[in-house]
RNA sequence: GGCGGCGUAGCUCAGUGGUAGAGCAAGGGACUCAUAAGCCCUGGGUCACAGGUUCAAAUCCUGUCGCCGUCACCA
């Protein structure tokens, strides 16, 4: 009934455990969207896993003098824990090492070489004698000949910030042997490029015919990246890890990272079909046939620095292949700045997922996020703001109507869903109310609008806090116990809503919700609809669904 | 430097041509079921700056300043 839709989530790369930057970019969006969407009853298929491949993992590797693999790893376990920890409801989660993705990522590459979509090209490049191997930029140092920064790298000098190229150095160094007993040779390589000019013309008629539904802010991006004209781009490197080259003679190369990792997302539903024991059934969401055009709609959550390799790069690789379906929305996100600066590593002041969900947990923190998702524009992360948002609006409003309902209801009804008398026309406006949520908030998560869904949805509860100042049951009950009954009766409906509405947002505190009402079983198999929480329904001693924080400490 | 985006109340942000909005913070009030939470009222903005188009501009155009991103070997 419902209609297929693959959710697919930028790849992390395996060389941390994730900072909140990548969460509200890309993971929680792509969590809430997939959650809503299985509770629309729409068939979801949620994937991503961990890129393995690059210059820093083989960097780190040999620092640590351990494996890229192992690397690799380490990092991949901790990632997986904090998805575990977030809730994020992956039907699956790989990572680009496994002979699924190399065989998929080699198949893409001899099927462009096929269609003429690749061309081989000799270039100069940096070797370094002593290690008798080819350098990545990463590898090289030497002096930044604008500053004089004796150590600047081979891609960019640190100091002052100018990009470079490692034929720019003056004395270039190899970082590997650490010496400058050789000088950097540069010697030719030989390469694989991928013709994009060869495939623009086609992009332009998909752009042209798909961005009407799209954010402006990735349109104009695409469109002012495509502008000027496509440029060739070499997909082969010489490295030891990464995906093997299909080809006899290129044993010392390997595909390069940014070409492999995009074809993450179908050979991460190729290894999905096979784990379900329907190895064929990635065919259902990927092949394009004139009877079926698209098979499924596919979803791409990504921050903004990725926006061309999904709106540009990978829909040519996709076209040059041939038969395969092309992304239907590519939500970016903008970047969150960390308590009123760049998130950057080297700053030193990004906040690591692992920590935030130590000091505050799931809840709170996609609550948070959530609430200042960067959709349109830049927002800033602070944990007083977090613990604010938390107390105020998770404790104060939501929490606070479900719990003052449901402590009265155990005290003075038996514990039980009261019975329902004539309804009043303020009644009917809040259970209107709570059944037109469903279609707003509904309506916002599949536009992608994740935090005007969440604002209508906190809307209700405000509507459930002045409805209960407005009504006092605990005045009425002296007079009228049946009326004051009503009264709570409507409330729980409207809670038993925002259990709904708010389980693709804070899913565990929805679970919590969900079971004080007096329900068993999963939330996240309950239907995005009013479903009226039955009189007389049983319902367990109330404990409040949140915690309030202490501010944290100015440092 | 080229290109793109952003700059709205003390704070965080909605708002793309028609009399400036929300939440929080601030001041006041009535209540007491509730994790002293919730509800009502009030104050507060030359919509970065300067020009222009229009009967009408936060909204369209030009320029300036500031911040962010990107420029193809960062993934």
């Amino acid at each position: 009934m419902g209609e297929k839709i693959l959710v697919c989530i930028a790849w992390p790369y395996a060389k941390s455990a994730t900072h909140v930057g990548q969460i509200v970019g890309a993971y929680l969006p792509g969590d809430i969207f997939a959650r809503y969407q299985r509770m629309a009853g729409n068939e979801v298929l949620m994937v991503s896993g961990s890129d393995a491949h690059g210059t820093p993992i083989t960097v780190e590797a040999d620092q640590k003098g351990i494996s890229p693999a192992e690397v690799v790893e380490y990092y991949h376990t901790q990632i997986l824990e904090v998805w575990q920890r977030l809730g994020m409801s992956w039907d699956l989660y790989t990572v680009t090492t496994t002979p699924n993705h190399a065989a998929t990522t080699q198949d893409i590459f001899l099927k462009l070489l096929e269609h003429g979509y690749l061309f081989q090209h000799t270039q100069k490049a940096p070797f370094c004698p002593t290690d008798n191997r080819f350098l990545q930029d990463r590898y090289i140092r030497g002096t930044c000949p604008n500053c004089g920064n004796p150590t600047a790298r081979g891609d960019q000098c640190e100091q002052c910030g100018k990009l470079l190229d490692p034929d720019m150095l003056i004395k270039p160094y190899c970082t590997l042997c650490g010496s400058k007993t050789s000088a950097i040779e540069f010697r030719d390589t030989e390469h694989f490029f991928l013709d994009l000019p060869k495939l623009q013309a086609a992009l332009g008629t998909w752009l042209a015919s798909e961005t009407a539904h799209w954010r402006p802010n990735v349109v104009a991006f695409t469109n002012n990246w495509i502008k000027d004209g496509l440029h060739a781009r070499a997909i082969t490197r010489d490295l030891e890890w990464g995906v093997p080259i299909p080809l006899p003679g290129y044993e010392d190369k390997r595909i390069y990272v940014w070409f492999d990792a995009v074809i993450g997302y179908l050979s991460a539903t190729k290894e999905w079909a096979q784990r379900q024991g329907t190895p064929e059934a990635w065919r259902d969401w990927w092949e394009s046939t004139p009877a079926r055009p698209r098979p499924a709609r596919h979803y791409y959550f990504i921050g903004k620095d990725n926006i061309v390799f999904h709106t540009v790069i990978w829909p040519a690789m996709l076209i040059g292949y041939g038969g395969l379906t092309l992304a239907y929305d590519v939500p970016a996100n903008e970047f969150m700045q960390m308590e009123g600066r760049k998130a950057s590593t080297s700053e030193g002041n990004i906040i690591r997922t692992p920590d935030a969900l130590d000091r505050y947990g799931p809840d709170a923190l996609r609550y948070y996020l959530a609430a200042i998702m960067p959709e349109t524009r830049d927002a800033d992360f602070t944990y007083a703001d977090l613990v604010r948002r938390n107390n105020d609006e998770l404790v104060a409003t939501f929490g606070n109507a479900a719990h003052r309902t449901l402590t009265f209801v155990q005290r003075h009804y038996e514990a039980q869903v009261p019975a329902i008398g004539e309804l009043t026309p303020e009644d009917q406006a809040l259970l209107t109310a709570a059944t037109d949520a469903f279609t707003a908030v509904g309506e916002a998560i599949a536009a992608v609008k994740l935090r005007e869904g969440l604002t209508e949805a906190m809307a209700l509860a405000r509507a459930v806090n002045k409805y209960l100042d407005d009504q006092a049951p605990w005045k009425t009950i002296k007079l009228d116990r049946e009326r004051a009954g009503t009264s709570l009766h409507v409330v729980i409906q409207a809670l038993g809503a925002l259990r709904i509405l708010l389980a693709p947002y804070i899913p565990a505190a929805a679970q919590h919700l969900h079971e004080l009402l007096g329900f068993t079983g999963s939330v996240d198999r309950e239907p995005w609809a009013f479903v009226a929480v039955p009189v007389g329904q049983a319902l367990p001693p109330p404990v409040p669904l949140f915690t309030k924080f202490d501010p944290p400490t100015e440092e």
